[in-house]
DNA sequence: CGTAAATAGTCAGTGCCCTGATTAACTGAA
DNA sequence: TTCAGTTAATCAGGGCACTGACTATTTACG
């Protein structure tokens, strides 16, 4: 009697694209690498030696996920962690040839996978798309740190 | 060098997106009962006595993670498994009071939350978001049950 | 200097999400 | 009727995502 219309909440709107995108990821770019692991990959080709938890804030990703994700990337000799001689808390990231291989390889099964995804929008579409996620993902990742202050001075 | 831009990569952005919905639903609707176990609920709700793979039709989940899920709801005494006596194979569901009380109060502090979710966005942005989202999500769904024949005669 | 606060990372625990294999029950055609 | 194929549910296994508690290191203040 008293259900709701879950087309009409963004959360399982969400919920299912996301899923929509994981199948098609497995089928077009990788069954051994996942989109997060990407990212990672992506991130450390962008900026090589960075520490782990800057990489999670990089690709959106709290430091036990980091961590975990890290850990894989690792075990498959993608990726080598070294001790920060500066900071004994850091471990610097960089990827291994077989790293940047990789990466290079699903660059181009990415972008093909990106399109068949798209497919359905047109182009101007497709920067509504992105622009309105963006929006609302960046808002409400706003509403977790609270009120930064924009003067600090006394 | 070689390095791309996530943010024009949509499935980085759903799991933005989603994360950030995750995020808000724990502080604003419930810390107990998750997003995809409301939709459960709201699923019987609307149709009781569906049998487990049907509501995972209906909500989005495979045959595994609604087993998952309902067992944790039963567990809490939001819902009741019989066996269908038309057919052995099938487990009926049904919320008990308890459920219908839990989902009914969670109703409210969802709009509450879609609200706060999608305030950055103006009415009619809100209605393209649904709009591309579900165009986007559906279009993928349909890749994977590869081209269902509109005619099955010889 | 020395200790308290902050920071990087790990670990345990919970929950979602999928695949592939298995079991039990049903259905249909020879 | 019998047996092969289908279907509902479970289980094992891998991966993502978060919280809260803990360790080790660094930094900053008194």
């Amino acid at each position: 009697m008293a259900a709701v219309d879950l087309s009409t909440h963004p959360g399982h709107l969400a919920r299912r694209l996301q899923q929509a995108h994981y199948l098609l990821w497995n089928t077009m770019v990788s069954e051994e690498i996942t989109s997060p692991q990407f990212a990672v990959l992506n991130a450390l080709v962008a900026e090589p030696g960075l520490d782990q938890r800057t990489v999670g804030e990089r690709v959106g990703l709290d430091r036990s996920t980091i961590a975990e994700v890290i850990s894989r990337l690792g075990r498959r000799g993608l990726l080598d962690k070294v001790r920060d001689p500066q900071d004994g808390r850091r471990f610097l990231l960089r990827l291994t040839d077989e790293g940047v291989r990789t990466h290079r390889k699903l660059i181009v099964r990415t972008a093909r996978m990106n399109q068949v995804f798209l497919a359905p929008l047109s182009t101007e579409e497709q920067a509504v798309f992105f622009d309105l996620i963006r929006r609302v993902a960046d808002a409400a990742e706003g509403l977790r740190n609270p009120g930064e202050p924009l003067v600090t001075q006394p």
